[in-house]
DNA sequence: TCCTTGTGCGACGAATCGTAGCAGTACAGG
DNA sequence: CCTGTACTGCTACGATTCGTCGCACAAGGA
């Protein structure tokens, strides 16, 4: 249907030193090359970081901008959306789209507490509130 | 601590195929390879299903009986449960497991209608009494 | 005993990911 | 104007995973 078009490029997950790094770039904003390397903390070469970074881009993951000739890499979107398109794809493929099903599912394999539900729910129903004031389109 | 043993083997998502038949295996309940190659609708080699299945099972996400030199698979967890360990997965990695940061996600780019998180919260709290009465260990 | 049926194992090609070396380009200093 | 120093993109190689099979092996019926 409407998700054919991305469903190409989205369609696939992040690895793990792809997912590190975005956790970086959502966690500072904004950072070069050479930054995620220091903060990755592990010995890898630039080329290393420069690939996966541009990788990223490649997933429309991550947008760079030129910084007198840096190039300064930032998230396309903010983390909790690409998680909830992630968290969204699975549902879709296992639950034909049934989030009650899903969550119903963390509170029978103990993930998910009872308490920890009701406040989540409760956290909702004030988001949702929020959101009908404050709209911001 | 019976998740713990399986934490190494079911730290990955099963390919388009393999996905396919759990679909299958989840909706029919129990079925031979044979029943599943037919249910596929797709023009795959009895070999093909066999390696799928058995890989399957390697990842223990089906288990299977004999039944006079027929196997039958069967799904080792129900569809909710290994929905919700996979969701849980994305949510840990993305958001450190802040699950409402996802559901907030979901909503702000309109995956998620308000009305349907409204009776989500109700269906939660509803399920979430119904477990306290028929509480099994 | 021989044929049919159902099974496991090993394999090959494509795609993805981690990891890097190499070569091109533009700005700064002499 | 020439050269060195930063950065950058491209190409590649090995390891895994997944889709797809062919093939050889075991067990029950004719």
């Amino acid at each position: 249907m409407s998700t054919q078009d991305d469903a190409k490029d989205l369609g696939k997950d992040l690895g793990e030193l792809e997912r590190a790094v975005m956790q970086l770039i959502w966690q500072h904003g904004a950072l070069t090359a050479e930054a995620v390397r220091e903060h990755l903390g592990r010995p890898l070469k630039e080329s290393t970081i420069r690939t996966v970074l541009r990788r990223l881009e490649d997933k429309a993951f991550v947008t760079h901008t030129v910084e007198s000739r840096t190039y300064i890499y930032r998230a396309a979107e903010p983390r909790g959306q690409v998680a909830a398109k992630a968290v969204k794809r699975i549902v879709d493929w296992f639950c034909n789209g049934s989030l009650e099903e899903v969550l119903v599912g963390m509170v029978d394999s103990k993930m998910l507490d009872q308490r920890q539900l009701q406040a989540l729910a409760k956290k909702i129903e004030k988001a949702r509130e929020g959101k009908k004031s404050g709209e911001k389109k």
